[in-house]
DNA sequence: GATATTGCTGAGGTTACCTCATCATGAGGG
DNA sequence: CCCTCATGATGAGGTAACCTCAGCAATATC
């Protein structure tokens, strides 16, 4: 049965690479909704369990997003009681955000998750491979 | 001096393919900028170039999207003269999507300006790297 | 011919971003 | 000391690319 329309599309480099990323996306959807946080908001949790206290706008530049949306991702994670806003004793202006309790078990338990769940993806390939591929990341990455 | 924020975050290979993958895209948005096409929508061109006219349904299968959703990027296609619809002659229920010439013409043109895209970002590698890679993608891809 | 299935689309929702305008505070110059 | 300008956060509002659910028309099945 030739299976008719469920793709193998293209050719390039660049269809196999979008292929991945897209089972790579699901899995990381799925692994993270035991703790109802979205994909964007643990790498939030992550830079800020990487980093301890940041402002808004410093989270921003970890996560290569504008300062509007990290206030959005901040927000979002503190109705979930995930983080906790307070005064930046240094500046008025500012904001420092940081983990609360709750916030702290939660990265760490994603991590763990996240981490059991890339080698079963990554698992397929055997040392070489892993150590291959992962030099060649590093050189596309530039 | 070392940078401080700039990232260069996790360690993991999942890490090091989203950095990838990030560049990869947004080169890709930036090559489509000429023609006003968003990436979804060239997606779509291009499935639409390789099979000819399909119906919606169909289409949205390769796309990997539900039905609903390839309504909607058949939608903005038409607005933009690129497809047109047609009603299918084996089913009154049916429609059928197929290119009008200026979006022949824009496929062509956008495939052409991938490629050398995908040329320059790939060509940092050598032929065995890129063999490599391939087959470890085509392993990942499951 | 009644019923179920299929194909498309309207309505409305979500995620993750964005820009622009606003407001408070801070920093530097005269 | 005051005035201007820069900076930090946020409100308002927008976009792309998806989704589900409901409804309608046409076909297929029994």
């Amino acid at each position: 049965m030739t299976d008719s329309t469920a793709d193998g599309d293209d050719d390039s480099l660049a269809e196999a690479f979008w292929a991945v990323a897209g089972r790579l996306r699901r899995q990381a959807r799925e692994s993270l909704e035991p703790w109802d946080v979205t994909p964007s908001q643990s790498r939030a949790l992550g830079v800020l369990a990487r980093h301890g206290e940041l402002r808004p706008g410093t989270l921003a530049e970890h996560l290569r997003i504008a300062p509007r949306s990290a206030t959005e991702v901040v927000d979002d994670l503190q109705t979930r009681g995930l983080v906790e806003r307070r005064p930046d004793p240094a500046d008025r202006r500012a904001t420092l955000v940081a983990l609360t309790e709750d916030g702290d078990r939660v990265i760490e338990a994603i991590r763990t998750a996240r981490r059991a769940e890339a080698d079963r993806f990554f698992g397929h390939l055997d040392d070489a491979d892993r150590a291959q591929l992962a030099r060649i990341l590093r050189t596309l990455r530039g």
